[in-house]
DNA sequence: AATATAAACTATAACGTGATGGTTGGAGGG
DNA sequence: CCCTCCAACCATCACGTTATAGTTTATATT
């Protein structure tokens, strides 16, 4: 035993992590889907979960138990989790990608719009929203 | 008679629209969530749809049936429907109430890192992104 | 050992299902 | 006529299910 973890077997698929948790596949498809797991992903697309997982698998459950629903454990795990700030950037990034392609489409299908069309719009857009992007904008830049 | 549709019922509900074309109604609920069915809401939630979306779902059925999946069907009718720019600004504006609310979240996540992790957000930042955002603000206001 | 092939595993799509909780329209009682 | 109460709807959640298609691995064959 050269510096490995004995237990901590990482990598684990799917299948594994269901056996060795009792829940169904479509189970964890399910939370991976809804964020309430990380999974990193083969270059075939497979998922690989860390033995992490099984814990806050067990962590779901006994939320679960309590009568939570989903969407409130996460909110409730990921503020719980917050000693690891890589994760919670790597997750901002993310947020931030899609935010970037979500604007792309936006301004395409703006663009496609006549002017009077575009001020129908301007107007249905909430001052507060612009406020918002500017303040975004003020962080990123 | 006074100046009534004699057919051409508005306000479908999930119940009415799903005996007058067969399809269940999780099938048009699964539709709805995927965009590829529109309805208004009442103040209760409830979906209404007009009669318009007996033809579509025929249309959905028929590309269905040539082996198309919903993604590409979605795709297909979108863009065969462009007579009709009323239904893009309504899916623009809707498009833009989504990106709001990512920005909000986005911004609350960036307003509990510290200093040093925001600065490695906004170097991974790319600045195509921030041209975009700029953009849209500029379209917008 | 290299290869072909079958068996087991995986991801995703497109709904189905059962439970839960809110909504509405109408029948009956005051 | 107003109020209540119930049956029929509706929305959403949290998976279950089936089908399809790609992947990995174990096994058999050359």
């Amino acid at each position: 035993m050269v510096g490995g973890k004995i237990i901590g077997n990482e990598k684990l698929k799917i299948g594994d992590l269901a056996k060795m948790t009792g829940i169904t596949k479509r189970t964890i498809d399910y939370y991976t889907n809804l964020g309430l797991l990380k999974a990193e992903r083969s270059t075939s697309n497979y998922r690989f979960y860390t033995s992490e997982a099984i814990e806050r698998i067990h962590e779901i459950e006994a939320m679960k138990a309590q009568g939570m629903c989903l969407q409130d454990i996460k909110k409730s795990l990921d503020v719980e989790h917050n000693g690891n700030p890589k994760e919670d950037l790597q997750e901002i990034c993310l947020h931030m990608q899609t935010l970037q392609s979500e604007v792309s489409t936006l301004i395409e299908s703006m663009n496609r719009q006549e002017q009077s069309t575009k001020e129908t719009i301007k107007n249905k857009v909430l001052p507060e929203s612009v406020t918002l992007i500017q303040s975004l904008l003020r962080l990123i830049t």
